[in-house]
DNA sequence: GGATTTTATTATGTATACGTTAATGAGGGC
DNA sequence: GCCCTCATTAACGTATACATAATAAAATCC
């Protein structure tokens, strides 16, 4: 039970590297890269660099423009508003989805997981490890949903605010009444109203996404 | 006004014939073809096909498997239900966003025209030209709510079933139920009513997703 | 001095070369 | 006759080479 560390490609490890890099804001938003300067920087050559970058492409991490190297995607506020759009009615079909399971409460440990990892980071403060904790709870929740598509659109969706997420964090109310929503959900699936969990889920994630573009709004955020 | 034939590069041309021989049936579901083959016939080198290769894979129409070269992805029945599903909630957020922009009759010419097609082609009981009209009508749907990570996802989606769906076409009753339903949203998006324009076009894609599954079923189509 | 043409640079797109390694088949052991 | 070992093959992953085209720089002209 390593990391991962197999013997893995190097078009592979460029892909980890540069979203590490990415996420870490080592690559800033908006910076730009040549192919050649980032192989030097991974110790490789161009070839599994560039497959990487295009891959990160696709995915909507950056844009490749030639000549002017790799460019960092920055998120404009229509970004934001676009992409937790889509987590929303995703998440929400999710939660619908895992509703009609029939799970058994060992198969919801997870979200219960999370929701009380959420109460012991607002009891403490820790917004960083409420922002995991919730984090797990959404991912979960798609994972519960068993939906291949929606799984891979959702983390790629996840991926492209992760940055902006951990920015406007620290400008975030403590979001107290977050987990009633969450339990909420839980509630709802756990007792297979398939309906009402859509329709809790539907509005907590529409309120996150108004908290979220208030505080763009607010403190003139306009590229992250 | 040329189609487009402007300098591309290898990699988009590459990308653009094994589209085009995926959806013409030329590369089988569930073939398999290897990165030289393919550069061969495409009359370029490994480089740009192994890149345009990628890139369908990561779009899901292809996968790429060492030593036994690219595989045309074969859609099993519950892939479909998860690709309808998320085409259903996608395409419902933007009929309910179309709703909220206030479109005048003439922004909304081009749903109306699809209708109209749809209708013409029912009266001829042309199928074909009925399915290009009705990926007109969801295509331009989409286009109207304004979401850009919608349109592209929606446009993954609709490729990964464009040759399920041109097979069972033919196995499907004529939908003369269908334009009911898109006159429906039509006017509910004209009229601004954003909650029902979603809430009719979920369930006209709800019962789609209905038929199709049932032709899946019936007709035992496992892999396609 | 400012604008324009010419030259030089350089990042990219693509071809090619090559080592590695998984798949295949031959041969031998049981 | 079946299984295991080893040799062979060839497809891939990656590095490298190179032509092209775009940009920057330099030089020239008005």
């Amino acid at each position: 039970m390593d990391g991962g560390a197999k013997q893995m490609s190097n078009t592979q490890r460029a892909v980890e590297e540069l979203r590490r890099l990415i996420f870490s804001g080592e690559l800033g938003a908006g910076s730009d890269h040549l192919e050649s300067e980032l192989a030097d920087r991974l110790g490789m050559s161009r070839t599994p660099v560039r497959e990487a970058a295009m891959l990160l492409a696709a995915q909507g991490l950056v844009e490749m423009r030639p000549r002017k190297g790799l460019r960092v995607l920055a998120l404009a506020p229509d970004d934001m508003r676009d992409i937790y759009e889509v987590l929303t009615e995703l998440e929400s079909l999710s939660a619908e989805n895992a509703a009609r399971m029939g799970y058994s409460d060992a198969d919801l440990s997870k979200l219960t997981q999370a929701i009380n990892d959420m109460d012991d980071a607002l009891e403490h403060e820790n917004l960083e490890a409420w922002a995991l904790a919730d984090d797990q709870f959404h991912a979960e929740l798609v994972w519960l949903g068993k939906n291949s598509r929606v799984q891979s659109i959702a983390a790629m969706m996840v991926d492209q605010v992760r940055r902006a997420r951990a920015l406007t964090l620290q400008f975030r109310p403590l979001p107290l009444k977050s987990n009633q929503d969450h339990r909420g959900v839980l509630e709802a699936i756990r007792s297979g109203d398939a309906l009402k969990a859509r329709q809790l889920h539907h509005a907590h994630r529409t309120d996150a996404k108004g908290i979220l573009l208030g505080i763009l709004e607010k403190y003139r955020l306009r590229h992250l």
